[in-house]
DNA sequence: CTCGCGCACGTGACCGATCGCATCCGCATG
DNA sequence: CATGCGGATGCGATCGGTCACGTGCGCGAG
């Protein structure tokens, strides 16, 4: 009762090799996963009887008797941040070049529900490990409250070193960007902050908070936002625009900072001779925007490879050590300089 | 001589779900499947045991028993280009809806042993389509010189329709930008082009040349670039600066234009009062660029849903229809103006 | 009343690889 | 010369499903 035997794509199989060297199919297995006890003579035959069938070993069988599929999965919120692409090509680099996959979900809404599902969707679809780029308050919870059934790394901002978590300092990164708009001069720093439920926005809005208090100066309220676009900052910057005491504002990223800049500039305020802007991310566009853009580099590729060799590890079973924290550097361009001008037009 | 029964993540199989629900393993098979002919009452048992067990079909043993791996390969070049990853999501998102997952592998390199080295990677690790994200001139052979073991899609900018490409009118998109300027009143159009051995640098400038050829206006060479960044665009600025002929120019992408328009300005010369620039692709920053600016904008998040659409059909043997050419469409904003000023100036 | 047909469900082979063991061989040893 | 030993290689079971077929059942037609 043979069915066809074989159906699609004449696929070659490892007893297919192994009959061309003439050898058994164990032997062409030890071969192809490096045993050495296999002699010289025979696995030169066999390594040039694989290059002649152009063999590829079948994935789903190896994964099948090994229980492992070589894959990990990342899941990543499906909006165009900045940050997530690099460090999904990261990931996905870094990954590749430990011999594994990367299975992509996007989550297109960020709530728990969300996160449960696409866990859900991997761990069906049998990786190995998983790492999820979600830095949402969010999301913590749900990861940690989770049955670890595979190894899962996430990406944070604003936490301390973990074992299971990347993070990156954005909190120092928002202290070295006000602390560098209070050392210009300016007696405080206002903030647009990131949007609600990002780590992120969390994270920056305390850094910059915790230098204020440092120093002892006025604390305003932030200006909130609803996403990290350009359009939201263009709406905070137009609210800034009203009030002629500001003169120094943190933007908590690039876009936003640029769209602060745009409202600022249509209304005939300079920056940075009225209003000294900082954004953060450094963008690869933000040295040229007008002016060139001060602000907070992060190393987000960075991020990737230490999530898979993190991932990598755990699944290896080693001890958990802590991941270092990214660190934040402060690049200082031309949309930052010492106040004066705007107070003085204000009292006029 | 039974080895462990279940080494590692007590999984569960569909054998354990068949006997808490007193049927037989086939029986588990047709109700996962949706086949029809199971009772209801049977059906009902099934799943409310699937339930309980928290049961998942091993993708493995599935892949294996059917050929079919429900994973497609994505194979994209590492540099985050503005377009690259709102394909990617676009791509994640619709395989997703359709029950694939997707495996992403990124080429450092673009020449052709880059690309078959990740194609070769891909079909190693069974996928059962490829959408190849490399619209580059060196791209095109290589995949169509090659053996079609597997659906492949690829994704073309400035190429006819095709039944195996999704392409985007780049040519019409910079004809339209073009004809734009000329209909402000300006005598020609200079171009800043893309990086050399990209499609969509080629097509840009196709286009342009064609609509300066209708109006019978002089050619100019074109300032070559590198790369797509504000970098390279900032050089081309440079340059452009020190004609003072020239009006009008078209960039190759937004995040060039950046680059052009930052290095006019700080010379002294206005845009669009000096000269107009007009960008591509529609960057969601491009809108709060000092001035916002004049741009072609191209759906790269429809090019992910298509791709992955066609591959599908593909790979289910249907008829090779053509796949529709994505339309650009000019957004015009401040970036653009008639000429005057500034000829006025060289003339003093 | 019996035969045949369609539906529901079970049985056994098979997908392509890995793994534990048994086997075979050659060489050094007592 | 018999024995031991270790490296190289083959055999059969197994991973968790799917598929083609076989079987038992109920029901309408002849």
């Amino acid at each position: 009762m043979a069915r066809e035997p074989r159906p699609r794509g004449q696929s070659v199989r490892m007893i297919d090799v192994a009959k061309l060297a003439g050898v058994s199919q164990q032997t062409v297995s030890r071969v192809v996963n490096g045993h050495s006890n296999v002699g010289a003579e025979v696995r030169d035959r066999v390594e040039r009887a694989i290059a002649q069938l152009r063999y590829n070993r079948n994935w789903a069988a190896h994964a099948l008797a090994t229980n492992r599929s070589m894959n990990l999965g990342v899941v990543s919120h499906s909006l165009p941040v900045h940050g997530s692409a690099l460090v999904l090509f990261g990931v996905a680099e870094e990954a590749r070049r430990n011999g594994y996959t990367t299975s992509l979900v996007t989550i297109p809404r960020i709530d728990s529900a969300g996160i449960r599902t696409a866990l859900d969707t991997l761990v069906a679809d049998a990786v190995d490990g998983i790492i999820v780029l979600a830095p949402m308050t969010a999301a913590a919870p749900v990861l940690l409250g989770l049955d670890p059934e595979v190894a899962i790394v996430r990406f944070e901002q604003g936490s301390p070193a973990s074992s299971t978590a990347v993070s990156m300092d954005d909190a120092l990164g928002a202290q070295l960007a006000t602390r560098h708009l209070l050392d210009l001069g300016h007696d405080t720093v206002w903030h647009v902050g990131g949007p609600p439920g990002w780590m992120a926005s969390e994270a920056r809005r305390a850094g910059w908070l915790s230098e204020l208090a440092r120093r002892h100066r006025t604390v305003n309220p932030e200006f909130c936002t609803e996403d990290w676009t350009a359009d939201s900052g263009y709406r905070a910057g137009v609210a800034i625009a009203e009030d002629p005491t500001i003169t120094a504002v943190l933007v908590a990223n690039d876009a936003m900072a640029l769209g602060v800049i745009k409202a600022l500039t249509e209304r005939g305020i300079d920056v940075p001779g009225d209003v000294s802007v900082v954004g953060f991310d450094d963008m690869s566009e933000a040295r040229y925007f007008q002016p060139g853009l001060t602000t907070v580099r992060l190393d987000f590729n960075e991020v990737g490879r230490l999530a898979v060799d993190r991932v990598l590890r755990l699944m290896g079973g080693e001890p958990a050590e802590l991941i270092p924290v990214i660190q934040p550097v402060l690049v200082v361009r031309d949309s930052t300089a010492a106040p004066g001008q705007r107070r003085a037009r204000s009292a006029s």
